[in-house]
DNA sequence: ATGGCAACCAATGGTTGA
């Protein structure tokens, strides 16, 4: 792949999933970014616009093909690839009266097709309440999807903005988020469930230091000061699991210029 | 005690996010 800028690459894939906070009022950054960490797939959330309003001119131009799910004002989800995308489907199954925008999946057409799930998960706040049960919900018929791809045991990724704090040592100071709809123990336990399908938390696997973060939030100077959470997660089938070479979240991004929230966290596999 | 920050839509403030 010589966009790569390896002329002896033949294969292997880098995969990045990112919170932008609004496609158009990032899009400068987000452009930058995106050359800059040169990934083959990227699952964007937080896109804030209609699927006809996604700059779709200025990303093709970088190579990618587009798969959109947008929303004016909130949520809206991509996936973009450098490999041709086929079976482009939007929103969960079971999504039904459901007009939330936060789930586009595609199968990337590589030298071996790996299917993707680009997801943008409720957040949830404030819990007990509403929102907290659509989360849950949503988290559910995540399972369900993908307890039925896992049945045809190929490779496929589910990435994104989860909202949830997995462990303990994924937040700067767990007293504060404890009770918080991302860390909630039932958030939590239905995290789990997913790894106990068979899918693999690429970030834990490839490296699972404390401390390390992909979101800081804008008040407070939270970023200056450390105060960061791990919320965005690449899970992975045991077909693609197995492929995987390396981990990196992308920090650079937060001290940009008008930054997103969130940074790009970037998994590596082999052939 | 409150707002803090950013984006959005709509409207000169309210809502949402995490």
């Amino acid at each position: 792949m010589a966009h790569r800028g390896n002329p002896a690459y033949t294969g292997g894939m880098k995969i990045a999933t990112w919170n932008v906070n609004s496609i158009k009022a990032r899009l400068p950054t987000v452009l930058e970014v995106l050359k800059t960490i040169d990934c083959d797939v990227v699952c964007l959330q937080e896109l804030k616009c209609e699927t006809d309003a996604f700059p779709y001119l200025e990303i093709e131009e970088l190579g990618y093909n587009c798969a959109v799910n947008g929303q004016k004002t909130y949520n809206g989800v991509a996936l973009l690839s450098k490999f041709p995308l086929e079976d482009i489907q939007k929103g969960l199954p079971g999504d039904d009266g459901d007009d939330q925008a936060r789930y586009v999946e595609a199968l990337i057409m590589a030298d071996t097709p790996v299917r993707v799930g680009a997801l943008y998960l409720p957040n949830g706040n404030p819990a007990p309440g509403d929102k907290y049960t659509y989360k849950l919900g949503w988290m559910d018929r995540l399972a369900a999807h993908a307890r039925g791809w896992l049945k045809q045991e190929e490779p496929f990724i589910l990435a994104g903005d989860y909202n949830v704090i997995p462990r303990d040592e994924d937040c700067w100071d767990i007293a504060v988020w404890r009770d918080d709809a991302l860390a909630l123990p039932d958030s939590r336990a239905a995290y789990r469930q997913l790894k106990w399908l068979g899918l693999t938390d690429a970030y834990e696997a490839a490296d699972g230091r404390a401390h390390e973060y992909t979101f800081w939030d804008y008040q407070g100077g939270a970023w200056q000061k450390g105060h960061g959470i791990r919320i965005d997660h690449l899970l992975l089938s045991p077909q693609a699991a197995d492929r995987l070479e390396s981990v990196d979240i992308f920090k650079k991004a937060r001290e940009m210029e008008k930054p997103s929230d969130h940074v790009p966290i970037i998994a590596e596999l082999s052939d």
